[in-house]
DNA sequence: CGCCAAAAAAGTGTTGACAGTTACATCGAC
DNA sequence: GTCGATGTAACTGTCAACACTTTTTTGGCG
């Protein structure tokens, strides 16, 4: 069942981002919930490595807000409560109006047609009700309007704030009737980002978060 | 010259935390510049500990943006370029300016007074010509104002983004016959809190910021 | 049976050492 | 003198072990 690597391979990559990633695997598939003690010693034997590499990890993962550091007793995954999931909302709106203003400015041909065919296929999986689809399809849909606004580091913090929202989202979030006003809102905020309308697309854009925000407030009931 | 520290004390606290802001320190007082790489072994010698929680704080560090971390070569100080120093001033507009319109909403009696102390203070500073004391009162004045508008996420950004610009800013960024200009914007932000204008304070939160932007680009020639 | 203290177990914080990689210096050929 | 190869030193990535703390278990007492 352990997937140990007893054969040392030559030094062509470090395995704290390997970890990492494992990490957050655990926290995404829900075999870590919020609150949970990290036991470096196990995961180190489950891994196969030492317990060094993993600290690593975890140091870069509670600095990311995913896991939080107790002195003595170890890492612990971040229990996101109402009130913080909300504030990242409201900070994700705020982030993604800037994305949309700043992309209208100076989106290129390629990249609108990338977005055109992110929209299209989620309007298939709305089609085919297909949810699994779906969500990482909308994912990628803001994650390439971050870039398009070509601000490294608004690039560098959304993936983090999508991250530790998911620590509260877990399951079911986005109701299937919400996809449809969803996506109509993507159509909307492409067309003011084609007609390079920098005021509108940011409007559109952080109004997109905010209406996700009302979703989830109504979620909550 | 080597503070070494030989007395075991009991384990109150990890001195992970003590070792990052050290580095800070070194990057913040100009021992450490942009490319440099840290040494890991010369490091802990000097702090008198081993490797492992200096690499710990490593990571955290490079997980903020201040080092970068490249594989079998180690840590660098991150040297922010222009461009992306340009980016930081667009991200630190926004979110000051939702700051400000945040604020607004909820801020108490106490945090305006205290508000008001730090604008005066900061305009004796410029009466007094004396910007050793006007530059930690205007960073402690726009973090009082990311508190206020109680976002745990902001609040605990801000700070990462004022040590990453700080690595470009170096030294003498705020020049003199700025303060003024910048101490009136201040003024101006209070009344539209203390007011409750939200609008308004958000619209002149992010303005004093892309001010600041635009007197960063003029220094630049 | 419940409760508190002491002992044992589990787990974190830190260290020093080893293996592999990169950077530097030395040496010879042209 | 310059360039390239080779050997050496310096340094990172990882590991295994130790010291200390926290948690759990055990055992005794009321």
């Amino acid at each position: 069942m352990a997937p140990r690597q007893t054969d040392r391979v030559p030094r062509t990559a470090s395995i704290v981002p390997l970890v990492r990633y494992e990490i957050e695997r655990l926290i995404g598939c829900g075999e870590l919930v919020g609150g949970a003690r990290i036991n470096e010693s196990a995961l180190a034997l489950r891994l196969g490595i030492s317990r060094g590499p993993i600290r690593e990890a975890c140091r870069e993962l509670a600095n990311t807000g995913l896991l939080q550091a107790e002195l003595n007793r170890g890492f612990f995954v971040h229990e996101v409560n109402t009130k913080q999931a909300l504030d990242i909302y409201d900070l994700r709106a705020s982030l993604f109006g800037m994305a949309g203003k700043l992309a209208a400015r100076v989106i290129d041909a390629r990249q609108l047609s990338a977005l055109a065919a992110q929209v299209e296929a989620m309007a298939q999986a709305i089609a085919a009700h297909d949810l699994a689809t779906y969500y990482p399809l909308n994912v990628a849909f803001h994650q390439s309007l971050i870039e398009a606004a070509d601000n490294y580091k608004l690039a560098q913090l959304w993936p983090l704030l999508e991250a530790e929202l998911h620590l509260f989202r877990r399951r079911g979030l986005v109701q299937g009737g919400s996809m449809e006003t969803s996506n109509e809102e993507h159509q909307a905020l492409w067309e003011a980002l084609r007609a390079g309308d920098d005021a509108l697309a940011g409007r559109l854009a952080e109004r997109h978060i905010l209406a996700g925000k009302g979703r989830f407030l109504r979620s909550l009931d």
